[in-house]
DNA sequence: AGCAGATACTTGAGGAACTCAACCATTGAA
DNA sequence: TTCAATGGTTGAGTTCCTCAAGTATCTGCT
């Protein structure tokens, strides 16, 4: 047998690294399916993401908070969406440093698009039972501190 | 249908979404903890994520393929650490086309510093029963194609 | 009112990480 | 020997990111 199957004579500390190491490789198929689909719809990956971040009207500070990253970043990162046609900046009336970020209609389509798809794939990643994806997902939302499920 | 809180009463599609942002945001916890304790020791985040993978002498093929990138980017990766005096080039005899990548002492020592650190973190963040992180490595484990857990 | 300090965003410099195409050296086999 | 395959490097080019500085706008205080 590979000495770090089945075995129960593990460590916890050898335990604490393979966990991260899952985490990590999960997290990695994850993305690279969503980096994939962004690709087919020729975006690259950081704009993709910030377009899944938007809906409705979004101030670029709120979108560089969602993204935690420095808001010159999001600057650049929009300028490639606006290049694109999919987002626009409009001053906020009430506050007019603030720019609110829209999505053209075209951008509308290309998030919905790349949501689906990423999601599809995503599904195909949790392939589990019923059971066990809601197991799954108790155990990282403890992990990652989103709250306990019984509220 | 704005409302995504913590309703039991939700599609499975919704549960695949949440799926996969808890792996994210676990995934992004434990980078954030690598990454500063590579920052502690100085380390730009892809050179201390090389170095951790160096362990007796590697050829630079078999560390791009752990690191799953192109070869040439490996190729900058060392020179950073090189520069930096963590590790050295020797040219395999058997083959002189592969170079050995072997830690220096100092390599060495900050390796097992940085893996220390940064299983510290891990262990914070994987602050669950005993019973429970077993559970979800399992869980991970098949998700991640990593071997089926009943065989 | 008016000024001081915070806040939203942009700009520019600079760096790290990555990919691709082209290249050299070496190996292994037809 | 010759030729295709392999390991590694180089150079061009891109994306993403941060920091420091600057502009415009807002808010609180006096």
């Amino acid at each position: 047998m590979t000495d770090q199957a089945a075995g129960p004579a593990e460590s916890a500390d050898q335990l604490i690294t393979e966990l991260a190491d899952l985490v990590f490789a999960t997290a990695g198929r994850l993305r690279h399916g969503f980096n994939s689909a962004a690709a087919e719809l020729d975006l690259p990956p950081a704009q993709a993401l910030a377009l899944v971040n938007l809906r409705g009207s979004v101030p670029m500070r709120d979108l560089a908070d969602q993204l935690s990253c420095d808001a010159s970043n999001v600057t650049g990162i929009v300028d490639g969406l606006e290049r694109r046609g999919l987002v626009t900046r409009c001053t906020d009336p009430a506050d007019r440093r603030v720019k609110r970020l829209v999505l053209t209609d075209e951008g509308q389509r290309r998030r919905d698009v790349l949501a689906a798809r990423s999601h599809d794939r995503a599904t195909e990643l949790f392939d589990l039972p019923d059971g066990d994806r809601q197991r799954l997902r108790d155990l990282l939302a403890t992990v990652a501190g989103t709250g306990q499920r019984h509220p």
